[in-house]
Formats: structure tokens, sequence, C-alpha cells
DNA sequence: TTAGGTAATTACTAATATGGATATTACAGA
DNA sequence: TCTGTAATATCCATATTAGTAATTACCTAA
């Protein structure tokens, strides 16, 4: 605890997990990296500051490189192998951030949004256009960690609904579950178990312009 | 993603929250801070060094300043308020080290164990000789998340029998989830839900020395 | 207008898990 | 040998869950 001002210190990042659910898919965004000695594509990131928190920072992030500030994020984990950035010594702490599809649609991006699937084996994988692409340092690894802990904290938490607008019907909130999962659930039990937890209310409108009979619209009931 | 070299970077830390169940009591290992300009106690702590992991540090940490290398650590998460620390920038991330009260027994400290209670509000408060002490820095807020953490895993991991010893009785499992939890338990089902899991295994011999029937003794049953 | 198709919603039943009380067993010490 | 205490086993009522089947509602197209 001594030498706070000499000290030679590792510099610190912050990643984001940006994910969304897609035609039912679970998807990270990612861009590609530029030319330089690490290829592949990476989550996008940013470093700490002196005079921003870490939530200050993972905000600016947003809002640089994604244009969109307004995304609800939570702390993942910290990643600090000495050798997982080549060019020199990175912590990282990744924050995952959840979003509607929707949300991501009219994005001030250059890069590419890429599509990730593969959850066998821990291993992270993208894939664009079903040709796999390389992740550049500890990122399969940890977008591996991105799935497990969105899975632990489906069916206790109100993490699922974050991939969803704010007027939502049932078979929409089973869809990210399903892609969270990786499997099919049933549907009854499903709807009896979102019901009786009492965190989401109807509205009493139904959705419009399907084919079929319409589904009820249902919100988020807010927070204590 | 540029100037790795030049970027001003804020001090990172590990801090350790080394937990324990004594007496039926959750608690933390705390030290008293030397003098300087930050008083009250804290979690032991090290800087992270530029040829060192973050479980390197964690391991350096207590071999220092506990002297006990072996305890299982996990990560919690990751501190960043930029005025956390009052003497400059400092990033902590924070580790459960969770072990039995014995493996604490021969502590080369020169500091003091002190007991940790009162969850009530989520705030953390130190406590010695039943008198409160004050706690340095935002470590009584991560103590307050330690114990949310440890609430949050102990029905669906193992970490509970981390705070005991290689061989226990359900007994003695029970009390550590009642400290955990600050709420009594009842027998049968706790017994039932226990083996059921399937994670323990007898070992077909007993406890010794108690005036009562002797419980018998259980293992963990080693991670596939 | 009306029949057909599909998905939303409800109703029902069997299986399982859970909570809690009660009884039985085993040991130490008087 | 008796007594106290805690470990362990037994039991039952209730709550939860999974799954199947039936019903309802809407759109499309003839």
């Amino acid at each position: 605890m001594s030498n706070l001002e000499t000290y030679p210190r590792p510099s610190v990042a912050v990643d984001l997990a940006i994910m969304t659910v897609v035609d039912g898919a679970l998807k990270a965004l990612l861009v590609e990296r530029p030319e330089d000695n690490v290829p592949g594509w990476a989550m996008p990131g940013g470093f700490v500051y002196l005079d921003q928190s870490l939530d200050q920072t993972v905000a600016r992030v947003l809002a640089e490189k994604v244009g969109q500030p307004q995304v609800r994020f939570e702390q993942l984990a910290t990643y600090g192998a000495v050798d997982r950035d080549p060019r020199g010594r990175v912590i990282s702490v990744v924050y995952m951030a959840l979003c509607p599809a929707a949300a991501l649609a009219g994005m001030p991006l250059s890069t590419i949004r890429v599509a990730w699937e593969g959850v066998a084996g821990g291993v992270a994988e993208a894939v664009q256009n079903g040709a796999s692409l390389p992740l550049a340092f500890d990122h399969a690894e940890i977008l591996g960690d991105v799935v497990k802990r969105l899975r632990g904290k489906l069916d206790y938490s109100r993490i699922g609904f974050a991939f969803l607008p704010q007027r939502f019907t049932l078979r929409e909130v089973q869809e990210v579950h399903e892609a969270i999962l990786g499997r099919s659930l049933n549907k009854p039990p499903f709807r009896r178990k979102l019901l009786d937890r009492g965190m989401i209310i109807p509205t009493g409108e139904f959705e419009t312009g399907g084919a079929y009979r319409p589904a009820e619209l249902y919100t988020l009931k807010p927070e204590e």
C-alpha cells in the first residue's frame, strides 16, 4: 500500500460484451481490429482514464464506439493474465451490455456486427455469413463466460428482459430464454412461471400485424 | 486502443475478502491500517505487478500478509470509483478467499483478526469485542456484496464446503449455511437436499470426542 | 360470409419436491 | 443400567412442476 506514485502500473481497459438476441440466436457485437499485430475480431473497449469511474468509462465507450449510451450494463469479471495482450500488460474489466436487436439497428458503426455462435466446449466463435472468424486476445474465453453468466442469472433475475423492447409478448420472452439456454422449453409451464413470478404486468393491448391470433403485450414491472 | 506506453494509468490492487465461519457466525479477516490519512480496518491487499497475473497477485498477498497461500479463492468484482481511495486513483479487483476457521488459527499476523457482523441494510460493520470499528475505503460496501454473492451461490454451488475441513458432519454443513443465510434451517429437509444432490459421500467413519451420539463424517466428492 | 389454419390461452392430471412433525437409534456419563 | 442429548430415519400434508389436451381467437382466402 505504498509508492502510490512511483508504482509501475498495468493499463486498465473496459471491454464490452454487447449482447442481443436476433432471430432466436444469441449474438455479440464485435469490431474488426485495426491493422496491428493483434488480428481478429474483438469486443469494443477503451482505457480507463484517471478521472472516470468504471461505469463512466463504459458509458463513454458505448457512446464513442456504438453510439448507444442508454444501454443497461452490468459487470461480468476482470481478466488479468500477463500475456493476454501481446502489446503490453492490460487488465480488462469486462461488462455485459444487453439490448434488444432494434436498439442496434441504426448503429453508426463503420465496423461490422458479427454473429456469435457456438457454446460447445465453452469456447465462443465468431461467425459471419457462415464463415468462422478468429477472435482476438482472450475474447473467446470471455464470451464463453458471458453465456455462463447469462444462463445462471436467467431464471432468478430480470436479465432476460433486457433483450426485449418495453412491451413484449410471452412468446418473445420464451424465444429469448431459449436462445440463451440453447434448448427449447415447454410453453405452458414457462408462461405460468413467468406470470407467477409477478415481474411482468399485462397491458391489455395486443400485438398487431401477425397472421394469427395476436398475443397480449406485457411490460416489466418497475423495480421496487 | 492506442498509446499503450504513455497512457496515464490508475493503480490496480487486489483486495481479499478472507471469509470464515466461527461459532456459527460469518467473519472476515481484516487488518488495521497503518497510520496514514485513511484510518480504519481494511481487507488485506496488494498492488498488481506488471509480471504477475491477478491470481498470482492473490497468492502473493495471501502468502505475504496471511501466511496461507493454499486457500481457495474466486473473483468477486472490481471496484473503480474515482474517489474510493483519497490517496490516488486505485482500482481494486476483489477476491473472496473462503477457508475453515482452523486454517487461520496459527496465523502469523501482527494485525488482529476482526469479526464482522451486521448484514442489515447490506452494510457491513466491523466488530471486535462488541465494539464497532470503522471500515476503511468502500470496504463496508464490498463486504456487503460478498455476503450477497455467498448467499446467491450457496445452494447451487459447492461454495459452502470451502468453509469446512476435508471431513465434516452434516450438522457442520448446516451451521455454515445458517451462518451465511442468517437464519435457521430445518434439519431433515436440509439433510435430504444435501444428500440427494450427490455432492458429498459418506466415509463410514464417525466423529469422536462428542458427548452424545457421533455423527457420520462425509467428504466432498471430487469435481468431474 | 364462411371454412380452415395457426398460435394464444386455459384446463386438467400425474409426478415430484418441499416443509415440518414425529419416532427411533446411539453414545457418554452418572 | 438409566438418562440426556443429538444423529438419523420415517411419515404425511402441501406446494410446485412438467406435460398433455382442450379451447379460444384471429387472419387468410375461397
